[in-house]
Parts: structure tokens; sequence; C-alpha cells
DNA sequence: TCTTAGCACTCTCGATAGGAGACTGCTAAA
DNA sequence: TTTAGCAGTCTCCTATCGAGAGTGCTAAGA
């Protein structure tokens, strides 16, 4: 990679910033200007004209400003983004948002989804809690309404799953008590493979349902994320000016409401990644061609040994990353810390 | 109310109809063209400046054709709609899905959400089922993960509801289990108000902290409109002109993201209809101003006496009535006959 | 060698104008 | 009561033009 003199990177850092919040192409007058630079617009134009032979920055139209490039915003990201923190006085009120919401793990989810909408200005994506390796834990059957019974599993890493069951008789809630008390005799702190070992002497056709139910169930948790995603604040990013085309916004709406999208990139997030570092994913990476003109910001929580689930915010390249960043990350390590909290001593 | 000869009605739900599909104002000489009328360019104009005489119809500007006001829609749904079927191979395919996910209720309803926004074309949304009087049946504990508990409240109509528990210390499995059989003992088949005057002789305050948060759990049951609200599509409605400018869109957006005004149409559409008809809100019915530019069809499921929920679309002015309609009452008989017949006999 | 003033050049954007086309309402005849 | 004919109106498209913004280049200055 190309290296650039202090002055390239500071040009090149002010454009982004600028341009971030104005959204209009920045000229070299308005940089030396508005940032009172010591050095004239001319040669601020040379520095530009530089970054853009390296293809940091490009021009809209002949003579027009500068915009930055998504390679520019990569180098920003890495290189010349400080790591801000949020201001204390927000990251005082938001931890006393979730210390009143705090008897509910659940509430914790769809506060963080609205915690970092709201602070982001951009659409935010949480998950749940999620386990690579699946060991069950617990079982229980509740009678809920005729032939309907609820399937709650536990597994180790204190994850929960559960089915509406729509069974072949109505069961009592003792019947379905006692099932549950003898399959969770068999089968506690078992793997998936290892529960399919099992064998049933007894003859039991409701028991051997429900056991297969209850089989199927550990295995799927162990190949597709499970849970619900949440999702809050779309509608912020309707009001950024590069969504003035609706086609461009369907777009971009249409990534943020399909699943498999959002549960290819965040299971990358949540286990691909060495440390519990921020990710920056920036038009897609050249990977993922429907990102082109997105970015997403991904942290996971949680930790290695139990589960882990992830949080993130998605914007128009044209984002505030120092925002989100520090959001993100602020968010992602306050939920580490009240899992890891609540999990006792 | 004024009423109009029948060729008013006939060119009244002729330019409704051939608008939904066009998106563009209709003409005198369009009509008469493209739907072969037996009558002249001039007759349908005399018959159009009496229905916007009336308001039912209006003008662009000068000298464009006819659009429908919202008086206009609500005639039209009222009187001049026919009520259409769902094509059966349609029916049949529907079914079809939904019988492939016939374990688990929950799948019934994102179905129901993605199967409405896919067939009208416009936003959906699906509530879980809910009763108005929550009666105590059955409670269960679970220990997930060190302090954290999963509380789960089964009442009598087959609702559920849970929430994860952070304690004050760890406890096993088994002395949860004996917490919720002891409770158990003591409420089943109560209402909150019954349970508030049981009295506990046991100075055991895990105990005690935990029938609290039953209690409030359960008496919050019966005022909010619990549960998560499923949601799909909204990227169809991006794709109508009438959201190319994207404040509108915006506005819209914040609609279908904003629990607290979809829990009071969806429980006024629950709760306040005589039969299980489909209610058709056209421009808020000028009681609801956020939805001036918006129609919603809801219809509600299950049965009175025992739990109900609510399913429907939402979509521009211009939506085609008659296949939403459609489709919500499919929808929603389904839904209801599913859970009819998993209730067992 | 690096920086900067000066300047010609380019391109967008907004305003203005004009004309084609689409529909209407009205009038008068069938 | 219906309809043909017609004048009138308003939008929308296109073309034109000038102002303004910003650049790259050149040549002079530090």
């Amino acid at each position: 990679m190309t290296e650039f003199t202090e002055r390239q990177k500071l040009v090149l850092a002010l454009i982004v910033r600028d341009y971030v919040e104005t959204a209009e192409p920045i000229s070299s007058g308005r940089l030396v200007d508005h940032f009172r630079l010591d050095f004239s617009p001319a040669t601020a134009r040379n520095e530009m004209a530089i970054l853009e032979k390296k293809g940091y920055l490009y021009q809209p139209y002949t003579s027009a400003g500068r915009v930055p490039t998504k390679e520019g915003y990569r180098y920003y990201v890495g290189k010349l983004m400080g790591d801000d923190r949020l201001p204390t006085h927000i990251q005082e009120m938001i931890r006393h948002q979730f210390y009143q919401a705090r008897h509910d793990v659940d509430d914790w989810l769809s506060l963080s989804a609205s915690v970092l909408a709201q602070h982001s200005r951009g659409a935010a994506i949480v998950t749940p809690l999620h386990t690579e390796k699946a060991r069950f834990k617990h079982l229980s059957l509740l009678s809920t309404r005729g032939r309907q019974a609820l399937m709650v599993i536990v597994l180790n890493s204190g994850e929960v799953h559960q089915q509406t069951l729509v069974l072949n008789d109505t069961l009592t809630q003792s019947q379905l008590t006692a099932i549950a008390a003898r399959i969770n005799e068999l089968a506690v702190g078992l793997e998936a493979r290892d529960l399919m070992e099992i064998e049933f002497e007894t003859g039991n056709p409701v028991l051997e349902e429900i056991f297969q139910l209850v089989l199927a169930t550990i295995q799927n948790l162990e190949v597709v994320t499970s849970g619900e995603i949440f999702r809050d604040g779309f509608a912020n990013m309707l009001s950024e000016p590069e969504f003035s085309e609706p086609e461009k916004a369907r777009q971009t709406l249409e990534i943020f409401e399909d699943r498999a999208v959002l549960d290819d990139l965040l299971s990358r997030t949540i286990f691909d990644s060495e440390g519990t570092g921020v990710h920056v994913i920036i038009g897609g990476e050249d990977i993922w061609e429907q990102l082109e003109d997105t970015s997403l910001i991904l942290a996971s929580y949680g930790d290695r040994d139990h589960a882990m689930g992830a949080v993130g915010i998605l914007g128009p390249l044209r984002m505030s990353y120092s925002r989100g960043v520090s959001t993100v990350r602020f968010i992602s390590d306050l939920m580490s810390e009240l899992i890891s909290e609540s999990m006792g001593s």
C-alpha cells in the first residue's frame, strides 16, 4: 500500500469528515476555509489530485469538489479515525436505561436496537445469544391449549429455544411434566450426536414423538442462526440524501428485511473474528454485491466460552464511522458486561 | 348519503380500478376506450363532474383526469367492490405452506406475515394471540445461566408469556422447579386480582420475589398488547410511486416501526368488532392523522372465547383493496381454522 | 523544490420561454 | 338525454442561456 505524507492524510481525513456532515462534494476552497488550514487552496488542490490519482477520492464531474471513494473510507476508518468513545454523560444515560430494564434479558436486546438506531442514526440490527456447540441442559413441556404444547429447551450456554408443538392427543400438564422429567433424566449434558445414541426401551409413542422433536430442534440449532433478529430505525436512513431515489432505498430495505443476508453477515462477525473488535464493512468489501452502497458496523458480544450474539448498524457509505464505531463498541461492551454480571460469581 | 345512478357507480368503480393499476389520473377518453363503454367520453365527463361535485373524485389540476378521493375509495370498498376470494390454486398453495410448518404455531405467524406481504404487495403486520382476561394456568421456571432464569407463564387462553429474570442468587434447576410447583399450587386458575389476595406465610424471600414478578407480569398482560409483532414486506411499498418522495416514505415507515400506533390500531380491531369481518381503514378515517396517506386492511383471528390476534396489511391509499381484502380474509380464516383444529376435540 | 496567485476552462444548476399534448367544460345539435 | 365539436387551460418536456463554482495549469515567488 502506498504511503501518504502527513498533509495528504490530513486532507483525506478532513474531506471524509466534512463530506459526512454536508453530503456535498468538498472543494479545495471550502476545505482550507472551513478548517483554517495553513496552506493555500492551490496546495490543497495538488494534494487532492494526488489522492484522486491513487483512488481515494473522486470527482462527481469535471469541476466539482471531491468525494471519498470506498477505498478512501476504508483508509480513513483503518488509519486515520481516532477511536473515540461516547461522551461520558451519554454512556451514563444509556447505562441507566439498561439498568432500568434489568430483569428481562430480552428487553436488553430490543433496547440495544433502539439505542443503536437513535445514537448512530442508522438502522440497527441485534441478534440474541447463540452457541455453536449445543449441549442439552433442561427441557420443559407446558400444556397451552388443546393439543398444543410449548416445548422449551435450555442449552448449557443458557440459550433458550422454544417451539409450539401440535401433538396427536391432548395431554394434561402432569402428563407432560412426567414426560419432560423422563427426557431430562436421559439427556442432560449431552450433545446432539450423543442424543442420537439413546435407545428407547419404552414403547411409549408419545414420549418417543417428543424426543424426536427435541432431537431435531437441537440439531437444527447447530446449523441455523436461531431466534429473532431485532431491528430498529430504518426510518432514520430514509432521511439521508443517498436514499432520495426510491429504488436505492428499496434495495437497501430489502437487505434489512432479508434474514438470509443478515444471518450470513452476522454469523461471520460472531464466529470469524479473533478478538472482540468492531468490524466495519464498507460497500460490501467486494464480497456482497447487494451491499455496494451501504456500510455496516458490527461487533459481537457475550463470551466465546458460552454464547455470543451480534449487534450492528447499517448505513449509507457516507455515514459517521466514528460515531457508529463508538456506539457499537459501547453497546457490545455493555451487553457483554451485563451478561457476564448476570451469570453470577 | 347521496345515491348514485348505476352508471355513476360503474364510472366510479372503473376509475378506482384503473387508477389502482396505472397510478395515473383517469381521463374520460381513456375510460371509455379501455373498458369499451357504450356511452361517449362526453357522457363520461358529465358523470365524472357529478361524482367530483359530490366529493368522490378529484382533479389534480384543471385539465387532468380524475383520481378517487378518500371518500371515493370508501364508497368503492363499501358498496361497489365484490367480495372476491383468492383463486383456488393460490389458496391451495398457501395452505400447503402452512401445513408444512404445522409443528410450530410461531412459524404460522411469521409465515402469515410473509404470505400477506407477498400476495397483497403491501406491508404486512401480524400479532400473536392475546386475551383480555388473563387467568393463570401454569408457571415454569428454568435455570438458564448463572443468576438468570427463564419464567414461562401459561394462561388459560393458551397464551404464553415469558421473561428472563435476573435473580439475586444463583439457584439450581431443582430449586426453581420446587418454587414453581409451590406457586402453581397456590395460583392455578386465578385472575390477577385474585392473585393479589394470596398471603404468604412462608418467610422465603426468593419465593416471594418471584411471586411478585409473576403477579406484575399478569397484571401487565391485561393492559398491554403483548408479544412481538411480526412485520414483513415494507420494501414492497417503496416501489409504489406515492413513496417517491422520501419524506412520505419515511413517515409511513415510522408508523410501521412504531409499536404504539400499531398496538392501538390492532387492539381496536381485535376487540371492538362484532363479527369476524375485515376492517378497511382508509386514510386514517380522520382519527389517526399520521395515517392520512395510507390504508390498512385488518382482520382478527382466533375465537372470542379464548384468545385472538390480528393480521393486516398497510399500503398507500391507491392500493388494490379487493386483492388486499381477499388475502387478509383468507389468511385470518386460515389461522382461525388451524388454531381451532390444533385445540383438539 | 515546494508553494501559491492568477486565469482560462468546464460543467452543473436554476431560471425562462415556448410549444406540444392532454383533457376538460361548455354549447348547441341530434 | 346524449354527443360532437371546440375553445381554453394547465402540465410537461425541451432548449437555451447565464451565473457561479471549482478545477488544472502555468508561471512567479519563497
